[in-house]
This record gives C-alpha cells, structure tokens and sequence, in this order.
DNA sequence: GTCTATAGTCCGATAGAC
DNA sequence: GTCTATCGGACTATAGAC
C-alpha cells in the first residue's frame, strides 16, 4: 500500500542521492517515478511542497527513534536525558547526501526548517529540564551536533576510533551528572 | 589598492547576503559590481572560479585568527589547545547567509570544500597532539562546531547565556586538562 | 488522477569589437 | 582588460485532453 505520493517521494530521494540536489528538478522526479509530469505536480503543486514532504519525511524518521528512546525510559524510570542523548547518537542518516542536499536548498528557504527546529528546541527543553547539570547536557547535545554535521559534510576530522572514545565519554558524563 | 578581483568578490557576497545563495548568478555580480559580464568572466573563468575564490577568501579570515592565537600561544610559552580552542570559540562569522550560501553550494561540488578540510585536519591535529586529553579536546573542538551550525542554520536552540555558560565550562576543561 | 504540450523565464558561457 | 550581443539549454508551471 505504498502511496503514490510516497513512491514519488522515493524517486525525488533518489535523484538527489544519484545525481545531486541541484539535479533535484521535476522533470527528473518524473523520469524516475515513472509517472508524467501532470501527475506528480497534482499531488505536489509545486517543487517547494515536494521540498517540504521530503523533510517532513526525514525528520518523522528521527522522531520515531527519539519518542521511542523516551517513552522506554519513562517505562523504566530511568532518566531521560541519558535515552535521548544515546539515541541521538545512534541515529545515523540514511543517506547523508540526501541530508546535506535538503538542507542546502533550506539554505534558500529557511522556512522548510521551521517544523525540524520546532521538534528539536522541545526535545532540548525536555532534556535539559530533566538534566541535573543543564550545562553538560548542552555540551552533549552540542557535540552530537557537531559529530552530525562533521559527517554530512564528510569534513570528519575524526576517526572511528576517535568518535567511539567520544561516543563513550558523552554517555559517561550523562551518567555521572545523576550521581 | 583594491584590486578588481577583490571588489568583485565583494560585490559577490553583497549579492549573497541580500538575495540569499540561489540568487549568486553572474549577471548579479555584475549588477552588483558594475563591471560587464565579459569583464567579470575575465576574472573568474566560470561560477565555481568564482566560488573557489569566495570560500578560499573566507577561509583566509579564520586562518588569520587561529593562527595568530597560535603563534601568540607559542610567544607565551602557554598551552596550544586552549589558546585555539579560545580563537574559535570567539570568532564569529562575518555574515551567516554568506556563509551558509556557501556550504549549499559546496553541497553540489564537494571539491569546494577540500581546502577548508586540510586547514581543519591539520589545526584538529595541532589541538590534539598538544592536549593531554585527546578525548576531551575533541568534545570541545566538536560542541564548538555545534555552536556554529546552529547559528548558521537559525536553529538556536540556545539562548545568550546558555551559551556564555557553554563556552565557559569549555574553557574550564581546556584549563583543568593541563592541571 | 494522470497525461501531453508548451508558454515563459532565467542562466552560463562564448564570440568578437574596442 | 573591459565591453556588447547573443546563443543554447534547462527549468517551473499552466492549460487542457483523456
């Protein structure tokens, strides 16, 4: 029961992860999706409500993992801060060419962003008013932030061993802060 | 003496901070600068000269600070990490827009970014071989970039004096390294 | 809901005069 | 080094048949 809608969001993802998000033309979704290109612009009217789709699709897939990680720790009255910083860690994009494309044509439209920083500046709240020493937690969310946008842009100053040493010492600080 | 070059570069990032990146074409340098299309073409052979040249400028702004907390460090006979640490934290990017044009259209020509990354590796690697705790310098170095990618992307998800509190703590931790 | 055909716009790049 | 003029290509979006 894949939607037409979710097929043509399939072919646009992968275009830009073929060709590249300038390539990210209607035109191309059509030639991959199979259908012409009256019918994909019937169930997108234009190519920022595709844009605007495709992120919307993204970032539900983060917030699976990160409501999941949060309702487990309420289940289990352990702390919160921990579960989501240990998600966030774990979550690897999909496709970082995809990420990095999306988010460069939200470079032109800011806006495309707004529901992404919505859902991040309330998971913020939520963990840092769980946390006992907000300033630590920021420092954790703030390198998860690095670690992430280091890998989109394929900048990574780091190794894998280097990010495992990170990785391990970001969960022990969120430790130590409720001892 | 500012060359022809330079004031059409200039012209550039006025055109970028204005109009957004998807707007960087070349008939608006040349608006912008006054110069013709063909003059324009002189200088820089195509776009993505004319990109090269953009970023490469950039970037000579950040070397000129590192490098000179560097070299002061040195003088001092004072730690490096935390002198670099500082240099980062408190260099600010002259114009976000600019620079988030910029990295969305690194986003298609990843090439572009190749100087950026040897400058990066090799500071990374200043930082880490002098800081007794690799691991610790690193979670700096990359909270430090989560502090920047938020500002470029307007998700601060951060107040003012979180921040102050952030950086602080950071500088801390640099200082007690040593300790 | 899906198709074809096309209007209308913008852009990068070249050629060649001065 | 700087200019004008222009070509050729690619793109979004609309109109209207099926």
């Amino acid at each position: 029961m894949t939607s037409t809608r979710d097929s043509i969001l399939d072919a646009a993802e992968s275009v830009v992860a073929r060709e590249g998000g300038a390539r990210l033309t209607i035109d191309a979704v059509v030639g991959e999706s199979g259908y012409s290109k009256g019918g994909v612009l019937y169930h997108f009217r234009n190519k920022t409500a595709l844009l605007e789709a495709m992120l919307e699709r993204m970032l539900a897939r983060v917030e699976v993992e990160v409501d999941a990680a949060s309702t487990r720790a309420k289940a289990e009255a352990s702390p919160l801060a921990p579960a989501i910083i240990e998600a966030l860690l774990t979550h690897r994009k999909s496709d970082a060419t995809v990420s990095v494309a999306l988010l460069a044509a939200s470079a032109e439209q800011p806006e495309l962003l707004d529901p992404a920083r919505e859902y991040v500046r309330n998971k913020v709240n939520d963990v840092l008013s769980d946390a006992p020493d907000p300033v630590t937690a920021l420092i954790a969310l703030l390198t998860i932030d690095g670690l992430h946008f280091n890998e989109l842009l394929g900048i990574d100053y780091i190794t894998p061993e280097q990010r495992e040493l990170v990785q391990a010492r970001l969960i022990r600080m969120m430790q130590e802060m409720y001892s």
